[in-house]
DNA sequence: TTGACTGATCAAGATTGTTTGATACATTTC
DNA sequence: GAAATGTATCAAACAATCTTGATCAGTCAA
């Protein structure tokens, strides 16, 4: 299933709170790495480190200005995992109103 | 920021393609343990891990009848996290056309 | 060209998560 | 009661991820 294999690469980019409070700093737009560093309070390179795991799972892009580089939300992507999340309430088949009984 | 917590455990719940399968078994309906061992192909003490682990995060609930366990998605979890995903995309205070320079 | 600055990468260690097999516990059946 | 069954838990092995500090490559300005 590469569906699957997508999605947890996705979900798992979000399940780290360093990288939900990178994504609450980009929700006002794009941002510097320089302007992370200080406001989140993290080394430079721990923060290189989570934004690359950001970008590998597609959740923002970069891009690149001179020497500094900006990065932001990649709302696609956001708007698909929605969509996964709202496929998992939905029944697969026919809506099923008694569990299978084990014996 | 306790919430961010709360998201990362949720959002690390579905960050496994197994869990995401197990998930995806409990769309039609609540399921006994003992049906769900089979067509996941899994261990019994492997896939009890993994549900442990989905009802830690609250995305899964367990009820007991005899010796069986059934468990079954926890739908007001599900859209809570539907609300988190959203509010990702949402800008915190006004919406900033440009980003702040570096100099 | 040199020096200063931004950001990525790397290696090593620390931490956390997953898998396995064995065992324990509760419930049912005999 | 004893045996059988369904499920949870535990310890140990293994694997993946995170953190740190050091170094490297690119860009800019003097």
């Amino acid at each position: 299933m590469k569906t699957a294999e997508n999605a947890s690469r996705r979900f798992h980019a979000l399940a780290d709170e360093t990288r939900l409070k990178i994504i609450d700093r980009l929700r006002d737009g794009e941002e510097c790495v320089c302007n992370l560093t200080g406001p989140l309070g993290m080394r430079q390179s721990l923060l290189s480190f989570h934004l690359r795991t950001l970008k590998d799972a597609g959740i923002i892009r970069d891009r690149k200005e001179g020497r500094w580089v900006y990065y932001s939300l990649n709302f696609d992507v956001l708007d698909e995992m929605l969509t996964t999340l709202e496929a998992l309430k939905k029944p697969r088949k026919g809506l099923r109103l008694i569990a299978p009984r084990c014996e």
